[in-house]
DNA sequence: TATAAAAGTAACTGTTTGGTTGCTTTTCGG
DNA sequence: CCGAAAAGCAACCAAACAGTTACTTTTATA
């Protein structure tokens, strides 16, 4: 094999070692030496491709905001459509985050580290749904009163907290809310939240 | 001074500092040196008392939870009344956790790891904010078809959700959400958001 | 095919850290 | 006021860790 694929190859090997590592442990207590084993890579290789340990982990951040394009691209597309297109925005975010359990734990540890390495990298999380709804309240399918500004904040926050703090939750409420089950019933509860908020 | 009230003194100053610690760094990044230092306190101190860095920190831990119980109580007191019943529990809850920043670092560390430590501690913190709920379903003053469940998680996830990831949302949103202003904001949001939720 | 650059490796290092040890000082019941 | 128990302390230790070094192997190219 050429060495350049080989290079990209180990690359990427210690980058997926390094993002379950970092997420399932954080920058402090992950491990470079474990990175190293699970990604069946000499440590030394981390340390030529990536700097240092900080190094890595900021690489592995971009790596992993990066799939929030897809999404910002879905809801691009999409013009302001009534009761359908919120249910999307919310539906299509929901299936973002249960599809990348790694963006919700680097997101809150980054959070508890004051933002240190994730300051640095652009998203455009709310452009998209801001536009949307601006849209419906201009074409006067959403009530004028509606704050856009802090709707979409708590689009997000609402969705996203439906993955954050699920063991604590779990415990206090007495109902397991990681099961698939339960996400889907949060996933409804919080449109239909939406819903009888945007309208009217 | 006798020997207990000093022994009171120094663990009190041992938990303090602690909580100022692992609320800021997590239990993986602590240290038990800088805990002790900034204690005023010998180490050795600290294993006297408290065992181990990781027996600290459950300490530590239902201290901090410990301080639910105040706003448990409130909301125990209270009856039924209609919309200003669903603005006290939110806006309680919401005072709660704007005094005591650790109880939301506390948490979101937890949560990280699993509620590995937490998972031990009881709160009831659902049952004062159900009980009233049911009590507005039963006496018609809330629609019937509410689902009194979900609404009680979504109240506390959406408070807690608005000091939890302010760094990395407010970075996103362009907005500032770390400020009393924001955060008074914040809660009239959610609050009118319920309001239009539950009634009707 | 000769050679230089890059990939890969194992063993090592200096430092940090949780936890311990052996000792001195303070407190308090009888 | 005596003696035991607890409080308090400084120096120490073994393990874990991020990062380095000196060396071998593979690959690309001229």
């Amino acid at each position: 094999m050429e060495q350049k694929k080989k290079t990209e190859i180990t690359k990427n090997k210690i980058l997926e070692a390094a993002e379950a590592e970092f997420s399932a442990l954080g920058l402090a207590a992950a491990r470079v030496d474990s990175i190293a084993k699970s990604a069946g890579v000499n440590k030394q290789m981390i340390y030529a491709h990536f700097e240092s340990k900080e190094g890595l982990y900021t690489a592995v951040l971009s790596r992993v905001y990066g799939r929030l394009s897809v999404y910002q691209e879905t809801i691009a597309a999409y013009t302001f459509q009534g009761a359908e297109t919120v249910r999307r925005i919310i539906s299509d975010y929901f299936d973002f985050l249960m599809e990348n359990p790694s963006f919700v734990r680097l997101m809150l540890w980054e959070n508890l580290n004051d933002a240190r390495y994730a300051a640095g990298i652009d998203t455009e999380l709310f452009v998209g749904a801001e536009r949307l709804l601006r849209e419906g309240v201009e074409r006067g399918m959403l009530r004028p009163t509606l704050d856009v500004e802090q709707t979409v904040i708590s689009m997000n926050m609402f969705c996203f907290s439906a993955f954050s703090n699920l063991h604590t939750l779990s415990k206090i409420s007495g109902i397991d809310l990681k099961t698939p089950d339960a996400l889907r019933v949060r996933r409804e509860h919080i449109t239909e939240l939406f819903l009888k908020y945007v309208f009217e």
